[in-house]
DNA sequence: CTTCTCACA
DNA sequence: TGTGAGGA
């Protein structure tokens, strides 16, 4: 299977998600409220995350810290719904364009994350990670 | 225990 | 955005 069906994958739940972004459930889901993000349900109804949008949780962080608002936030970002494998392969030119940092990278970064989570330390979210992000 | 939706002293 | 209720 490609990479970008990898990266579309639905894998975590809401918990993990949290710890990788630093943002709050209410957060997270009230950015799904507004489409920033589509993350697939579970036959339960439970939310299942992708490393995609994981990626835009973070993309959204960095732009929350800068100021911008929702609105803002749904021009800079592409309109996009890649739920369809023929929608992830037709936007998979614009994609790749978009990307900047390797699968090996953001692994990287996304583990260091999610082991540095436990209490004490402040989260690198804030500093070598969201570099990526606010660069853009 | 974790997540979900809804609503607001 | 936080937080608690009430259910799965």
């Amino acid at each position: 299977m490609g990479d970008e069906i990898r990266r579309n994958m639905a894998l975590f739940p809401i918990g993990i998600v949290m710890k990788l972004t630093d943002l709050t459930a209410r957060q997270i889901r009230y950015y799904e409220q507004h489409e920033l993000i589509v993350p697939a349900r579970t036959a339960g109804n439970q939310r299942l995350f992708s490393f995609n949008d994981v990626e835009r949780l973070l993309e959204i962080k960095s732009l929350i810290e800068k100021g911008v608002n929702i609105a803002g936030i749904k021009q800079v970002m592409n309109p996009l719904n890649m739920e369809s494998e023929e929608a992830t392969v037709m936007s998979e030119q614009s994609e790749v364009k978009r990307r900047e940092l390797s699968d090996a990278q953001l692994h990287r970064l996304l583990k260091q994350q999610l082991l540095e989570k436990r209490p004490g330390k402040a989260s690198m979210i804030q500093g070598q990670l969201s570099r990526f992000y606010n660069k853009h």
